[in-house]
DNA sequence: TTGATACATCAAGATTATTTGATGTAATAT
DNA sequence: ATATTACATCAAATAATCTTGATGTATCAA
């Protein structure tokens, strides 16, 4: 796979990973703090299948960090990921005005 | 619907968009011009079927301008959406370093 | 007015994502 | 050792998304 491609591949799984609504507000709670799953469950009222599912998810975009402490597992924002779906937006910024069309014939 | 929530459903929907691949194809190629679908469909070499269910996709998540030309349908970047998904992003970028969880017992 | 072109839309099927409830595993407490 | 807690994983059911080919509509050209 050309490595530009795979980038818009990494790309593209991040942005599908903050698609969800559900995942969206995790990200919203632990923008505050690192929290465990069971702290997760209690706070989005969700059962706990359903928030390790979306918990998963978010880590395979490189979305979130993971640490074990005994049995609790602690999920925290990894924000160097968030800055690279930043960039990829930022640079649509920079463009120049879009030029008109040519005609299509 | 609360107004927080309305603004998490649209941004989902925004990532959403910007989560498949060809779509993400058809954006790279619009940052460089305007384009009418029968180019994208050259260009991609995608049928045109396909790349009006993508387009709409796009257009729904305020990603894209269409313009009627004739019989052409000219498609645009609608920056300002960009600049909206962006933003939501930056706004993790200032976040305090994240707290150490609390002990979860 | 007939035909061709550019595009949207639709219905059916294929693929992928999500939810649910059950089971597995490791750590801790008793 | 046994039981409990915190979490992951699995399989089955459901739901959402995507693809394809066919059909519809508007515009334009002959």
């Amino acid at each position: 796979m050309p490595s530009l491609t795979q980038n818009l591949t990494h790309i593209g799984a991040g942005f599908r990973a903050l698609s969800d609504p559900l995942r969206l507000q995790i990200i919203e709670l632990l923008s505050s703090q690192e929290l465990c799953v069971c702290e997760l469950c209690e706070k989005l009222d969700v059962n706990q299948s359903k928030l390790s599912f979306h918990l998963k998810n978010l880590k395979e975009a490189d979305l979130v960090y993971s640490r074990q402490e005994g049995r609790w597992m602690y999920y925290s924002l990894n924000l160097s990921q968030f800055v690279v779906l930043e960039q990829y937006l930022a640079d649509f910024r920079h463009l120049e005005a879009i030029l008109p069309g040519r005609n299509c014939d």
